[in-house]
RNA sequence: GGUCCCGUAGCUCAGCUGGAUAGAGCAGCAGCCUUCUAAGCUGUUGGUCGCAGGUUCAAGUCCUGCCGGGAUCGCCA
């Protein structure tokens, strides 16, 4: 139940009747809103505006004729045309008191959509390089990804969470090697841990696990017979770790994709480049040096390039070092074609500040390997500043590790990190302040959210107590009496409900699920308010032992704030607390 | 130098992919606790939407050029 949807569907259904030869696609060019200053009505529409031009007719004769098909109508009390062409509604009263029945019935429901039918999403995101446990920098890229993907899910896209394992490149064979001297020192030697490579506490258990597996043997091979060997085995500590620390966040993927599978004679990156080659999107040749800090090491050479500026990116990247191994990006060229032969037209990458030089040619590179048919959006998660008391944080400890993502989820706890870090744009850089989100007051919106919904449940707490006689059960809200509900306070909360639908969609399309973050706080803070009223005025309190009727038909409405309040929470991954301590 | 992101109230930020008189929270000021948990609420002060042009019925929103802040810049991943 879409309030907005079901006039938008009306005012279409309308305006084809009254002008049939008008374009169809116009038809989904307007919008129905609730208008920013409420006195102008409930819902606004710019139908006749969009409509009139293509017509040839004037915004406020078109929007007459409209206005005549929703005269006398039921769901509306009175239709105006206002400035140079808008219709207000006033929606009846019993159109909203239905959406407490619909949340109601539809429960957990409520808001999803099938606005996806059923297409194919890839969403990758996190691909942190498995090289020890995730730092906290990663943490918003997991959290905003993984929202996305829920999200999206509810509103009927079929998403697949994908995870990248950039376990191809030569910082691999630097972890290999580090695992490798901790296993000399679990044998009894003395090892410093040179400068270039990874000395995190991390892989001594990585070296125990090889003396328990090989002995001393290892020792004795030359590098390059052990280093595939405990190459093998550190990726999937690795990787083991990683998965720990995501699932601390509530994190799963659906797939983890190795880059290596896609190396190797008769692999992906080389039937890729050959198809490159046939579509004639490969050559070789010279780039101009890059302007500003140029490289003492810099070499012009000839090299071979992929055409990306045939496809919108600023030049051609090179797909062959000059030692003769593929570049990066050529690994992921051919990634993002196994990606569309997987069958994925939608593809989503979620990346850190420092790929923003990284979207063009990933665009182009999509682009081309799919001939144009499948598309990505990149969603760029910009910096995260740890504060502690409005203080810059140190980022490193002592022992030289980065703060990790454990570590902040240790810290504040998984509700406040997921929220904390949806309640913002994913593009604008932000502050993250320890001591603020561990905080029990209405400057933290986790916990003023979390309050909010706690809320709800101990009014029924309430009622039960003070009206055992009163039955509360799901039937008998079902069947309040729900004209009651009718004071301008009540109808807000209403209102509000009736949007959710409609933040969810629109954020689904948008790719932002911070704007759940901010309708489900816009919910929170609507409640308290009526909440509060009822301490001026007892008649306005949910339970009332004089009116059982009133009682349960307010009930039945602090119900479906309950329920919106714990869909929109669980869609963030937030958990929803039926009691604060 | 190129590219991308940001610039909205003293501070932190929304602004529904072009709509009507630009909104919250914090801070400040003035109020509300023998409470349906005050862990909350009400009222109020505060704006040249960085600047200058352009597009149109309509621009914080789109385009161009500047200014300021951040990120990034052939073979790292």
């Amino acid at each position: 139940m879409d309030v907005f949807a079901h006039f938008s569907t009306r005012i279409a259904t309308a305006l084809a009747e009254i002008y049939p030869d008008l374009d169809r696609a116009l038809l989904s060019r307007f919008v129905v809103e609730p208008p920013r200053d409420p006195g102008h009505g409930d819902l606004s529409t710019n139908a006749a505006m969009v409509v009139a031009k293509p017509l040839g007719k004037s915004p406020r004769d078109v929007a007459a004729a409209l206005v005549a098909k929703f005269e006398g109508d039921a769901d509306v009390t009175s239709v105006e045309i206002a400035g140079p062409g808008f219709i207000n509604f006033r929606v009846a009263n019993g159109l909203w008191q239905s959406v407490i029945a619909a949340v109601h019935a539809e429960g957990a429901d409520f808001g999803r959509s099938d606005i996806g039918c059923g297409e194919p999403v890839n969403i990758e995101f996190v691909s942190a390089n498995p090289t020890g446990p995730m730092h906290v920098g990663h943490t918003r890229g997991a959290v905003f990804g993984d929202a996305l993907a829920t999200l999206m899910q509810f509103s009927g896209y079929a998403v697949t969470r994908e995870y990248y394992i950039n376990d191809a490149g030569g910082q691999v064979d630097v972890l290999a090697r580090s695992a490798f001297l901790r296993y000399r020192e679990i044998l009894g030697e003395v090892i410093e841990i040179p400068r270039g490579f990874y000395p995190g506490d991390y892989l001594v258990p990585v070296g125990q696990q090889l003396a328990n597996e090989f002995a001393g043997t290892l020792r004795w091979l030359p590098e390059a017979e052990w280093l595939p060997i405990v190459k093998d085995r550190v990726l999937v500590a690795m990787l083991d770790l990683i998965k720990a620390d995501l699932s601390k966040l509530g994190i799963r993927h659906d797939v983890f994709f190795s880059e290596r599978t896609l190396h190797g004679p008769g692999g992906d990156i080389e039937k890729t480049l050959a198809w490159l080659r046939e579509q004639g999107l490969v050559y070789q040749g010279r780039l101009e040096a890059p302007k500003g800090q140029v490289d003492d090491d810099y070499e012009d050479r000839e090299q071979t390039l992929f055409r990306a500026s045939d496809y919108g990116d600023d030049v051609d990247r090179a797909l062959v070092k000059s030692d003769g191994s593929y570049t990066y990006f050529a690994a992921d060229i051919a990634y993002h074609r196994n990606k569309y032969l997987r069958g994925f037209k939608h593809m989503i990458n979620v990346l850190g500040a420092d790929h923003s030089g990284y979207i063009k040619r990933l665009k182009a590179a999509v682009k081309a390997v799919s001939g144009g048919e499948a598309d990505i959006d990149v969603r760029i998660c910009q910096l995260v500043r740890l504060l502690k008391d409005g203080e810059p944080f140190k980022m490193s400890k002592r022992s030289g590790d980065l703060v990790t993502l454990a570590d902040v989820v240790d810290e504040v706890g998984v509700d406040a990190t997921r929220f904390m870090l949806l309640f913002r744009r994913n593009d604008a850089a932000m502050d993250f302040d320890f001591a603020l989100v561990k905080e029990q007051t209405r400057d933290n919106p986790v916990f003023y959210v979390q309050y909010a919904h706690a809320r709800t449940h101990s009014i029924f707490r309430t009622a039960q107590r003070d009206m055992p006689g009163l039955d509360i059960s799901p039937a008998a809200l079902a069947a309040a009496g729900l004209s009651l509900i009718v004071t301008p306070a009540e109808m807000e909360l209403v209102r509000l409900l009736a949007g959710y639908p409609r933040a969810i969609t629109a954020a689904s399309i948008a790719h932002e699920p911070h704007r759940i973050a901010f309708y489900v706080h816009d919910l929170a803070a609507a409640f308290h308010a009526f909440w509060a009223k009822g301490k001026e005025d007892p008649t306005l309190r949910f339970v009332n032992a004089e009116e059982p009727t009133m009682t349960l038909a307010r009930l039945a409405l602090v119900d479906a704030v309950r329920q919106v309040l714990l869909n929109a929470l669980t869609l963030l991954g937030v958990t929803a607390p039926e009691e604060l301590s």
